[in-house]
DNA sequence: CGATTGCGCGAAACCGCTTTCACGAGAAGG
DNA sequence: CCTTCTCGTGAAAGCGGTTTCGCGCAATCG
């Protein structure tokens, strides 16, 4: 049932070998100063002639601190059709476990503050937690209280302190807009996201920012609503083309979206990008697939879970940390 | 730095305020039967009502046990463009919670038996390890010997008795090939994955029994070899059309290939599905984002995941296993 | 030159839970 | 009626690290 492995190597073993106290193989284990040259050297030697390794259960009994980082997923979110988060994930899951840590994986509906995840989260059975794009951040404020080290993945409602990284989605919008007024269109429109969410919100921004640089302001006509699926995308363009007369260029604000407003357009009998020139945001593997290949907004994605273990990291040594925003870029393809 | 949370409530307080003694609040924790009704009713209300929660570490320490199991996943696998993990990770993440335990996730190259996973795994960190799709067995040999739960997310080379779970590649390989034949397609072809993989090989074979069981022996020339890669697709396409006349359905044995023959297709002048029929592998998202809509095979992949999950946790307690074989259901969709 | 300071180190307590062991009491057996 | 089991239970010994405390010794101070 339980691994029965090989007898493992204790302090005991090290320090007796070493000819030093537990206490002492303690401070070399740990880094600590003060300890003279000769013993660390011994120590680590001993170290290794055993082939030692910590215990982290009895580490985390007698420090208190576990060496595990949870990453919280939102049930609800579409991970089921979005390798956005996998791809963050494995980020971060390298950096921690460079730095000695390891990543708690919780899949789960993040209810109210009191649900089984919060007290999970509160019950020091993890140093910290890093969340993926959350609406309430009630729980948050709630953990951060308790003085858990936290980082979120997306940009937070409040303006609160709370470290995040993010992509520049305001940016990558803006560029996105201004290649599609350098490429010849007159009339820009734009397939937002949700726009209760900061990243839906940014992208509109930088759009309108864009749009208003090129010298006029943009239409109501030309804003039209989806909620990141590919379905609202389609729908979107088909109220676009039918609503306002003569759009030559799109922006929408995820690849799924663009997608769906390419069958949109083609299925008006007309062609991308000659009539209509199409860029989506994410650069997806669906970027990639699409025919003709989409000019999209490239997000680090592995970058940014970097960056999201990075602050983890900066945090556990108790250092300041800002939130980090990461640059995006365009790929162009064959759609603009 | 480290969470200052609450005080924790232990089993001192619940034993003084249930009257017991703190092996009989164990006990009692733990499901002992041998425990007075009164007292189990005793100790219960005592750890409601100081909102008790069990210490992993301490228990960890004591017991041997941790409550981690491993998902351990391949780095080389293309994680960065396939959902697929992601989706298997979720649904296993999701059973684990139910069980009380919790998901540790290592993406890491899994170099050899001595690498440091593999210390990692054999160093009694985890409870067990759930592992993807890997190529050499020897890690697992290892890992097995040394009396660690394993569990395999598809179909390992050696036919040892590793518990596994897999997609029935076979019969789903089968289904669309019979189905291409059942719309009219003379002379179906299919493009391989690479069939060192058991689920390239599976596949292969799927095509192959289908084949013959429409009276005909498929031809070498009507067998493309992909790498699953939208690239290779393309190229085998290209090649297929080429070489044999007359193609009229293909059987990509995934999506991403399926989407790159489509691409060939168009190139040459052809149209899907009139002149060929095409069906994938996954119904990925860019299953359902391509366009035509593409005709695929399904499998079940958050079921994947719960089967894996649900194997760990037999073992874990001591109950035989055998390995796990899902069906996989044909979506048609316009290209077939 | 005696008194203070600081450094390196070991002894031992401790972290919170699990598990073995032994014991008392009542049930079953002779 | 006395012995042998069984059952429910508490005391106590760990599990394997970490950390506090205080001690000797050498360096520094007055």
């Amino acid at each position: 049932m339980a691994a029965k492995s090989a007898p493992r190597a204790t302090y005991a073993e090290i320090a007796k070998t070493a000819g030093v106290s537990e206490a002492t193989v303690s401070r070399v284990l740990n880094g600590d100063e003060n300890v003279h040259p000769e013993r660390i050297k011994a120590v680590n030697s001993a170290v290794k002639k055993l082939g030692y390794k910590k215990h982290r259960a009895a580490s985390a009994l007698a420090s208190g601190r576990t060496g595990l980082i949870a990453v919280v997923i939102d049930d609800d979110l579409s991970i089921f059709a979005d390798p956005f988060w996998a791809t963050v994930t494995s980020g971060i899951s390298r950096v921690l476990m460079e730095n000695e840590l390891q990543t708690l994986l919780m899949v789960t509906p993040l209810e109210s503050v009191d649900g089984p995840v919060a007290h999970y989260l509160m019950g020091g059975e993890v140093d910290g937690a890093i969340f993926f794009q959350l609406h309430k951040d009630a729980l948050i404020k709630r953990l951060r209280k308790q003085n858990l080290p936290i980082v979120i993945t997306g940009t937070p409602h409040s303006r609160s302190d709370f470290p995040f990284v993010d992509t520049d989605s305001f940016g990558g919008a803006h560029a996105a807009t201004k290649h599609l007024f350098s490429q010849g269109c007159k009339q820009v429109a734009i397939i937002t996201g949700d726009i209760d969410t900061t990243a839906g919100a940014a992208r509109l921004d930088g759009y309108s920012q864009a749009y208003r640089e090129s010298g006029n302001v943009p239409s109501k006509k030309l804003i039209a609503a989806g909620d990141w699926s590919m379905e609202s995308g389609r729908a979107a363009m088909a109220r676009l083309l039918e609503k306002s007369d003569g759009v030559d260029g799109v922006f929408a604000s995820n690849d799924l979206m663009a997608v769906g407003a390419m069958a949109a357009i083609e299925e008006a009998g007309l062609k991308v990008p000659d009539h209509v020139k199409i860029i989506g945001f994410d650069d997806s593997v669906v970027a990639q697939t699409a025919r003709p290949a989409l000019t999209s907004v490239r997000q680090d994605i592995v970058a940014l879970g970097e960056a999201a273990a990075e602050l983890m990291i900066a945090q556990l040594r108790g250092e300041e940390v800002v939130p980090r925003i990461l640059k995006s870029e365009l790929v162009i393809r064959e759609t603009a």
